[in-house]
DNA sequence: ACAGCGGTTGCAGGT
DNA sequence: TACCTGCAACCGCTG
């Protein structure tokens, strides 16, 4: 039986999601009410709802990386006296049940934009209303909400350049970060028993987990999860050095915000795609700013300190420090707001070329040559080391840094492959363990030259871009061991090193280092064909849905059924 | 309405 | 070193 229910009882349900901290948590922070106003919950119930895999759309190192965020909250938690209940299961079946049981008055959450996000969100809504239980949403995901982004719009859309977004940004009140709370309510008085009360045994015990206690699944020395199925172990050299926690999001902040000259100076462009951890030249917070370990807004607050005490002399959008964050809101206002974002067909924003290996159109039975391409390109066998050290590099640590991304990205869709970049996503949305939904789609149309960057012509060289970072080979040398003695005139293209020199280093093509699967120089001459092609059609329907005759550049991308489902 | 401008991050071959 | 241009030519945004 569930207890009694006294009207005056405010008891809240703290749903965390991507907002995995204390700091700067205006959701969390509302248990606590407002003096004079809202009373303080009675009891606070701080609750993750924990899907166990089954598919794979997140990778070994990216669970790894969560469970170290959530066992860094709980034990944050356990410091003011609270801690956190772990439920298995999706949100929409979960929630309703403790809401009921634990009688909860309001559930209180750090709001998402993605559109499942927000379907799943109103599914919740729906399901606790009839148990009088208020769903109640708090900003703090993103430094702007993306309708208010949108207000701001000529047209109501999503703008799709920087400049645009930009100017709207620095128009936008900068939000101040809440502090961390001293203390929490306290957890009802047996939460447990009451749900053990309640439920029948099979249902408890699938939701409170193995130990019979919500606790965080235990990660193993040897990298193993065995409740999450994760059973291959990871040596210690290939786990990842990024350890995951609200504690060590807010070190690493604080570390990176100490060297001023480095932040008020800090040009993406001139930060090196060759340089890796703990030398690496970017601040690599995404995946903390990813799971919420560090809140975005804390962040800006700091790079705003740091401006300050430099007089304003600092660099500045698109380039700049700042701007990184400014990004990462781009792309969440475009995903929050553009129809199908996540795919090239009915998509309005993207451009419609014949990829190979597109989802839904072709299967790796009828195209198995095409799905090879994709397999070699996923797993680092290229032939160009560069692309392959990069993709090792992914593999392993779970994060290469943004114009790495480029690079092989770039390679496996216009430049060199000619493959879906939807196929591209998937695989980084398995290995990135600062995967964010609207960021991972929207860099995918961008380095496609699908969507926001359009100058297809420009190309990146697997090899050349690399050299002009890495002229040594530094950096293929720790990823790909097998070129370790490859001399540096041959270390990019080993294919040309005369046998004698592969023989002495000890890496022959085509025994120990794949042959390369393509030839860049010429497969990228068609396939800027392919893009010169794909935007006249496009261009030539659009006019014809105008009406034109001309065909003018200007047509709208909104594209009829026709087009958008046009059949292989 | 449409021409002109500029676009975080190309390359090759110059100065 | 840090620019310059030509390459062939895309788009969104602005006025």
């Amino acid at each position: 039986m569930p207890p009694a229910t006294t009207n005056l009882a405010r008891n809240v349900l703290m749903w965390f999601r991507r907002d995995l901290r204390l700091h700067d948590n205006p959701a969390l922070l509302s248990a606590l009410g407002q003096p004079d106003r809202i009373p303080a919950a009675q009891h606070l119930y701080p609750v993750y709802c924990l899907e166990i895999p089954t598919k794979k759309k997140c990778g070994h190192r990216r669970w790894i990386f969560l469970l170290e965020c959530l066992h860094d909250l709980d034990a944050n938690l356990r410091k003011l006296g609270s801690r956190l209940f772990v439920v298995r299961g999706l949100a929409p079946d979960v929630l309703p049940l403790l809401v009921q049981h634990w009688n909860v008055s309001e559930l209180a959450v750090g709001e998402c934009h993605e559109p499942f996000a927000v379907a799943r969100d109103n599914d919740v809504a729906q399901q606790i209303a009839p148990h009088g239980c208020d769903f109640k949403s708090f900003p703090g995901r993103t430094l702007f909400r993306p309708q208010d982004v949108l207000a701001r719009t000529g047209n109501g859309k999503a703008p799709l350049t920087m400049a645009a977004f930009s100017k709207i940004a620095e128009r936008l009140p900068v939000p101040t970060p809440v502090d961390a709370p001293a203390s929490l309510p306290s957890l009802g008085d047996d939460a447990i028993t009451a749900l053990r009360n309640a439920l029948d045994p099979a249902t408890f015990d699938a939701l409170a987990g193995p130990q019979g206690d919500f606790s965080v699944p235990t990660i193993e020395p040897d990298g193993t999860v065995p409740e999450l199925h994760l059973t291959t172990p990871i040596p210690a050299h290939e786990q990842s050095p990024h350890r995951g926690g609200e504690t060590e999001a807010l070190r690493r902040l604080d570390a990176y915000l100490s060297d001023h000259a480095r932040v008020t100076q800090f040009e993406k462009p001139k930060t090196s795609p060759a340089a890796f951890y703990p030398n690496a030249d970017t601040t690599i917070l995404s995946p903390y700013t990813t799971y919420g370990a560090l809140s975005v807004r804390t962040f800006r607050a700091g790079i705003d300190r740091v401006y300050r005490a430099a007089k304003g002399k600092h660099s500045k959008p698109p380039v700049s420090l700042l701007a990184q964050l400014y990004w990462r809101e781009f792309f969440m206002t475009a995903g929050a707001t553009t129809l199908n974002f996540e795919q090239m067909r009915r998509n309005p924003i993207c451009l419609q070329t014949e990829w190979k290996c597109i989802p839904g159109e072709t299967t790796r039975e009828s195209h198995p040559d095409d799905y090879a391409m994709l397999d070699a390109w996923a797993e680092g066998q290229t032939g160009y080391p560069w692309i392959d050290a990069i993709m090792v590099q992914l593999r392993r640590e779970g994060w290469v840094h943004h114009l790495a991304r480029h690079s092989v990205a770039c390679f496996l869709t216009r430049g060199d492959l000619y493959i879906s970049w939807e196929r591209g996503a998937e695989v980084f949305e398995d290995l990135l363990l600062d995967h964010e939904w609207a960021l991972n789609r929207g860099n995918w149309m961008w380095l496609s030259a699908s969507a926001f960057f359009h100058q297809y012509f420009r190309v990146y060289s697997p090899v050349k871009w690399g050299q002009s970072w890495d002229s040594e080979g530094v950096f293929i040398r720790k990823y790909l061991p097998v070129l370790r003695k490859m001399p540096k005139q041959y270390i990019y293209e080993p294919w040309k090193a005369p046998i004698a020199v592969q023989r002495a280093a000890g890496c022959v093509v085509g025994v120990d280092y794949p042959k390369r699967i393509v030839d860049h120089d010429v497969v990228v001459k068609v396939n800027m064909t392919k893009m010169k092609t794909s935007h006249a059609a496009q261009r030539e329907q659009a006019a014809m849905e105008n009406g034109d005759s001309n065909g003018g550049r200007n047509g709208t991308r909104e594209r009829s059924g026709n087009m958008r489902d046009r059949p292989l």
